[in-house]
DNA sequence: TGTCCAAATTCATCTAGACGACTAGTGGTC
DNA sequence: GACCACTAGTCGTCTAGATGAATTTGGACA
């Protein structure tokens, strides 16, 4: 015999029962995968193979397969094959949070990269969460974290523009977010609060944070203040679910 | 004519294009939705009349909707048809976090259902956790609690079986976690760390939570301790990110 | 040796059709 | 009025096959 695989359950996959036959393929994989018949990182058989083992049609294997996925044990790449997820990074969300700090802790390389900064009109909500006057103008910066080259979270800061006038030069030199308001005057700030939901990503974020679009992220919105109780920024970061885990301290 | 609705865009769909169709039509039903063409809690067309409209095949009309679906935008039921989705509770987790409280505080009724209470062995992680040796007996309490009839989360509860012996008698009475501890002689407890992701639920979860598979839920694992700095339980808390946000108070 | 292109592999998308499962109503019986 | 069986409508699963897109492999060629 060759390997103890990812082979159909013992009788075989129960038609008509009541339970779907990817479901039945899914729980299979995942038992597998538990079991330790695959190392992380490690790559599953291909579609067709398993088609054939389970005796079924591939769309039902992928069916099974993009569940798994988006249940965050495998990785699925086209031209490739699927992959075995690897393991997960710690982020701690505090009064204190700072990326690269919370990074290093873990014995990671943080790295940031500017994606873009512009200039808009401040909208109702956002106005009244900066604490600024609707159609105020704001500074936009977005910007991809990663730990040791691979992403982590996409941060979209939201600067009243008044006070924050040298942002984008800032950013242009140094994509750090912390070292920019350092430079206009902020040398310390802390988070208010942090609303936290999850959602499946849009085309663009997953390829930003090299995810599937199976898998989910995490959405958190936070709010920063300055010492003195003002608002600094309101920030939308986007985790990648397969990569982070959020961790509250409180 | 009759609606401004789901209508393709303008030019039609772009086959051959680089971009999916289904991509595209996910794209047109959320800008519809987007744009208020219909109102939360109102029915979308069914898949077929989709099909139609697009000059697609039902599948890739499926496609679009199970994406829009896990985004959060809808919600798809069988035999019933899709409906855009309503708005979500905020959920805060702070170092007092108490179900009931945090319920009411938003104007909704809180209420908790106990699904099971078992013994079991702890774990290594577990124990280590709970601070207790491997092997020790934990008191597993499995509760569902919901917001003006709701469910809003499954929680796992895990108790050193030797302080809490009567905690299974006290749930079935009164399925309030905070009670029951209470009786048991701690008045008052904290939460010391939560560590929050993001998945796709399994099929039991879906369905406790009345929720999609193919919505994420968000998963966050809290310790709560005592006044004397005692473990007294770990919780795994699984939320319906359709219908929460958690809100972190720092 | 190194580069480039073509083929093979593998996942992704789309179509087509059949049937199952669930829901909500309809109309009958008691 | 309560209950039940039936039915139409709608989403869910499964199969089958064709073609596209991304990646890797391996041979031709300079």
């Amino acid at each position: 015999m060759t390997d103890a695989l990812p082979s159909p359950p013992a009788g075989g996959l129960a038609r008509r029962e009541g339970v779907a036959l990817w479901r039945q393929i899914q729980q299979a994989i995942e038992a597998d995968i538990a079991a330790g018949a695959y190392k992380p990182g490690a790559r599953l058989p291909t579609e067709a193979e398993l088609a054939a083992r389970f005796a079924v049609n591939r769309h039902t294997i992928r069916r099974a397969m993009e569940e798994v996925e988006g249940r965050g044990l495998i990785r699925i790449e086209q031209g490739r094959g699927s992959f075995v997820a690897e393991d997960v990074l710690d982020y701690r969300l505090g009064p204190r949070t700072r990326f690269s700090e919370n990074i290093r802790r873990q014995n990671r390389e943080p790295e940031g990269r500017l994606l873009r900064v512009a200039e808009m009109a401040a909208d109702a909500t956002l106005a009244e969460a900066l604490g600024i006057r609707r159609g105020r103008a704001v500074i936009v910066a977005e910007r991809v974290a990663l730990a040791d080259g691979r992403p982590v979270v996409i941060g979209t800061h939201h600067f009243p523009a008044a006070r924050f006038r040298q942002m984008p030069a800032l950013l242009a030199v140094n994509p750090s977010i912390s070292a920019a308001l350092a430079a206009c005057g902020v040398p310390d700030y802390r988070r208010l609060v942090t609303r936290i939901t999850a959602r499946l990503p849009t085309p663009e974020e997953a390829v930003l944070l090299q995810q599937s679009r199976a898998r989910p992220i995490l959405v958190a919105e936070a709010v920063n203040i300055d010492p003195s109780g003002a608002v600094v920024d309101v920030t939308f970061g986007r985790y990648a679910a397969g990569r982070v885990q959020l961790v509250v301290d409180s």
